[in-house]
DNA sequence: GTCCAGGAAGAAA
DNA sequence: TTTCTTCATGGA
C-alpha cells in the first residue's frame, strides 16, 4: 500500500463567465461582516467547502472580470471531476447568465441607473444545496441577519463536517440525514424558536427521505407548482419558497414578498412610501419582467454600500 | 419601554 | 378571507 502523498502543486481550475462579471463585486457581497461560517474571506480570496454530489472538497476561490479560479486545497475522497467543480462554481456565481438585458432595464430607471455602474458584474450568489437554503431561510425568518448567522454557526459547528486548512476548520452545512435525528432540545438550545426547531427537523426528514430535492422540483411542470410544493412544507411560507426558488432553483422571476431588507431598499430608493404598500411593490416589479430575482438581489446589495 | 430585523402558523374576527 | 398573536433574541 502506497503512502498518501500530498500533491505539491495544487490543481487550479479556471471557470470563465459571460461578461460582465466581477469577482470583486461577488466577494463584496460575501464579505458583509456577518460572520458567515460557510466561507472564509482571506484578502481577495474566499475559501469554501463545496458539497458536490454528496461529497465535499475544500477550495480557494479567486477571480477577476473574466471568471473564477478554483484552487483545490483538499479534494476529499478525490472522486470529484474538474467538470463537476466547474459546473458547481458556474451555478454558485450564476456565471452563464447574460445580464446585459437586466442592466438595460436598470439603466432605463432614473433611480436605479447607478446600479449597473456601481455593482457592475455582481452575480446572484446562489445556495446550490436545497436543504441548506431551506434551513437558512427558516433560521433567518423575522430576526436580524447577525443573529441568524450566529444561530447558523452553532448549528453548523455541531452538526456539519469540516476540513482543516492552515490549522483552521472550514465547514460544510449539515446533511439532512444528520439533522433528521437531532434532538429538539439541542436545537432549541441554539436559540432557535420551538417552531423553527420543528420546521427544520421536519424538513430534514423530508429531504432525507427523498421527498424533497432539486431533482424532484426540477421535474415539476412550472414555477407555480414548485412554489406550491415547497409551501406544503411546514415552516415554508411565501417568502421562504421564493427565496429558495431564487437562490437554489435559479428562477429569474421569484420575488421574496414581504422581505424586510427588500422593502427597506424600496423605501430608501423612494419606490414606495409605506412599507406595507403591496400594490406599489407590484407596480415597481412590473418594470423588470424576467429579472425580478436579480432586481431583488441588487436591492439587497444596495443596503451594504 | 418600543420597534424592527432578509416570516410563518394558528387563532380569532 | 383578512387580521391579530405568538415566537426568539439583540440592537437601535
Amino acid at each position: 500500500m502506497l503512502p498518501h502523498i500530498h500533491v505539491m502543486k495544487p490543481t487550479v481550475i479556471s471557470v470563465p463567465a459571460i461578461r460582465p462579471f466581477s469577482f470583486a463585486e461577488c466577494l463584496r457581497f460575501l464579505d458583509r461582516q456577518l460572520d458567515d461560517c460557510l466561507h472564509v474571506i482571506d484578502g481577495a480570496a474566499v475559501r469554501k467547502v463545496l458539497t458536490i454530489m454528496d461529497r465535499t472538497i475544500l477550495t480557494e476561490l479567486t477571480g477577476d472580470d473574466e471568471g473564477v479560479h478554483v484552487r483545490i486545497l483538499d479534494d476529499g475522497s478525490g472522486s470529484i471531476t474538474h467538470a463537476d467543480v466547474r459546473n458547481h462554481v458556474r451555478d454558485l456565481f450564476d456565471m452563464d447568465r447574460d445580464i446585459i438585458p437586466f442592466y438595460e432595464l436598470l439603466t432605463e430607471h432614473d433611480d436605479l441607473a447607478y446600479m449597473p455602474k456601481i455593482f457592475r458584474g455582481l452575480r446572484m450568489i446562489g445556495i446550490p444545496d436545497l436543504f441548506e437554503a431551506l434551513c437558512w431561510s427558516i433560521i433567518g425568518q423575522q430576526i436580524n441577519l447577525a443573529f441568524a448567522h450566529r444561530i447558523k454557526r452553532r448549528l453548523v459547528m455541531d452538526y456539519g463536517s469540516s476540513m482543516i486548512h492552515g490549522g483552521a476548520p472550514h465547514y460544510a452545512f449539515p446533511r439532512a440525514e444528520v439533522l433528521a435525528d437531532a434532538k429538539p432540545e439541542d436545537l432549541r438550545a441554539m436559540q432557535l424558536s420551538r417552531s423553527k426547531v420543528d420546521y427544520i427537523i421536519g424538513i430534514a426528514r423530508a429531504v432525507a427521505e427523498g421527498k424533497v430535492s432539486r431533482e424532484v422540483l426540477r421535474h415539476m411542470e412550472d414555477v407555480a407548482e414548485r412554489r406550491r410544493s415547497l409551501m406544503e412544507l411546514s415552516g415554508v411560507g411565501p417568502w421562504t419558497a421564493n427565496y429558495v426558488l431564487m437562490k437554489t432553483m435559479r428562477d429569474p422571476s421569484s420575488i421574496p414578498h414581504g422581505d424586510a431588507g427588500m422593502i427597506k431598499a424600496l423605501v430608501d430608493h423612494g419606490m414606495i412610501a409605506d412599507r406595507k404598500d403591496k400594490a406599489g411593490i407590484e407596480r415597481f416589479f412590473v418594470r423588470f419582467p424576467g429579472w425580478e430575482s436579480y432586481t431583488s438581489f441588487y436591492l439587497w446589495r444596495s443596503l451594504y454600500r
